[in-house]
Parts: C-alpha cells; structure tokens; sequence
DNA sequence: GCTTGACCTCAAGCTGGCTTGAAGTGGCAA
DNA sequence: TTGCCACTTCAAGCCAGCTTGAGGTCAAGC
C-alpha cells in the first residue's frame, strides 16, 4: 500500500496542498519521500493534520504547535493545555457578554440606542476596554 | 470649553493617535478643525470611540462599524446585531468545547494523549472541521 | 518521442488594523 | 528670533497564515 502523494492528502484530509506545502516548510509535518516530482506522506500525517487543525482550534499558533510536535507521537506540555483553557474561558466571557448585549441592543425599544441604559453600560464597558477586540473578525477563507 | 485635540483625546480614550488618524482617515470619526496643526475634536468623539471599540468586540470589522456610525448618533440595523448574535453564539459553542477537549487532554492520564479515547474524539471532530480555526490567536499590539 | 498537465520552487501578494519612519510645519518659549 | 518639539503627511512595514503567479520539471499517455 503505497504512500499518499500530497494531491490525495489533499483530497482527502481537505487541506489545500499549497497549505500542505507551506505546513510542510514550516516543520509541521514532513513529507517522506518523491515519486516523481510529487511529495510522499506517511499516513500518519492525517492524525497529524488533525492535531494541527485542533491546535489551531484551540488558538495556537502554527509554531506553538510546531514546538509541541516531537517525533514520536505529540508530546503535548500539560500546563499549556491549562493555560490556553483559561485563556478561552476569558475570551468565552467576553463575547458571552458581548452577545447579551447585541441581543439586547437588538430588542431595545428606546428611541436610539444611546438612550437604552443598557447599552450604554456595554458601550461604557467597551470604552474602558473591559471588552476586548477578538484578533480579528473573519480573515480567512 | 475648547474641544480636545488629538493628543488629549488619545491619553484620555487611550487610543493612539496613530490610530486615531487612523480612524479619520477611515470616516470612522471626523475632526472638526485644527489649532495650529493639530486636530481637535467634538467632544462626542469618546463616545464614537467607545461605538467603534464596542464593535470591534463584538467582530464587526472597521468598514461595517463605519456603515453603521451615520452622521446623527449611531443607527444600527437590528437584524445584523441579531446575525452577529447568532455569530457569537457558534463561535462561544466551539470554543466551550474546545475548552472542555484542552481541560480533558491536561487532565487525561493515558500514557499519551492518542491512546486517550476523548482526545481522538476531539481529534477526529477537529479533523473533519467541526471546529473551525479562530480568526488568529492574538496578533495586534 | 513528444505533448500534456499536474506537480515543483521561489518570490510576491493578500487581509485587517494598525505602527513606524522620513521629511515637513507650526506654535510657543527663551 | 530662533530653536525646539510635538504634531503633520505619506508611504511602507508588520503580523499570521496562507494563496497566487511565473517559470521549470517530470511521469505518463498517445
């Protein structure tokens, strides 16, 4: 059974192979071999291609989870994994807060919003900056 | 009461003037003249300020927020705060769950994290893009 | 043997939201 | 009056994570 060539990684795992290549460069994941031209993987590389589309999830960095990928299966530092799980329970809370208050500012009857009490809490919270800006808005495809 | 110039607006917003210029430049605010080479501003620019940081939280990108900011106070459509609610509502559902996976994985005693049932159900979830990578991990200043 | 076409490499571009640097200008203090 | 210095403009750079384009190579099919 021969190794996947990075066209059916691609196929299969979805992961574009131009992000293959790029992951690849960048020391995620390492290709075993050519036929021809084209990048051998061992199969092992879509529980790798996971883990990364996990970490990613999670709000890793590309080299966090490059530092985190030893050889032999992940050795994945366990105080991270706590710290990260702090961090998105803060960013949790923000937008939690967040939606309450779209969802109010949404249903709000007042004449313009600035005359809703409670939007201008939120806007007042906002303006201290209580509520963070999230990294960006929808980047990506 | 003269109005704030930028440097005021900036030390007491704390917003950097940079931004601030920014922002202008953008129409997302609008000084209302100069003393010397300095732009002062209506007062009410804080609170613009606090509309536009507001926003931001909440994932609408600078271009939506200046749609939104019309000359006369803000007048905001209900409905796209009630998609961003919904918006916001998936996204606290993936990182929760994202949470729970890295608290399960820090806490998970199997000799390594592959063998632990949990974590390859996160995985396998990650893998087919039932968890979608965030905009990015925490990239300005 | 020659074409086809998918892969290759390398460099550059894109998105959003700013920041930074160079070069210019204006008000105010000495 | 002169010098300082914070402001100005404009263009370019930065971040992450890719994508895109130009130009090259290789295996397979006719």
């Amino acid at each position: 059974m021969k190794d996947p060539d990075i066209s059916e990684v691609a196929k299969q795992s979805g992961v574009p192979a131009s992000t293959l290549r790029y992951y690849e460069e960048k020391g995620l994941i390492a290709s075993n071999g050519r036929r021809g031209l084209k990048r051998t993987f061992d199969p092992g590389v879509f529980e790798k291609l996971g883990l990364i589309a996990l970490g990613r999830a999670a709000g890793f960095t590309l080299d966090e989870i490059a530092a985190m990928m030893s050889p032999d299966g992940p050795r994945i530092d366990r105080k991270r994994l706590i710290e990260k799980a702090d961090e998105l329970d803060e960013k949790i809370r923000q937008l939690t807060a967040m939606r309450d208050g779209l969802r109010h500012a949404s249903a709000c009857r007042a004449p313009s919003h600035m005359e809703c009490p409670s939007f201008r809490r939120i806007l007042r919270a906002a303006t201290v900056g209580r509520i963070a800006a999230p990294a960006s808005a929808a980047p990506g495809k």
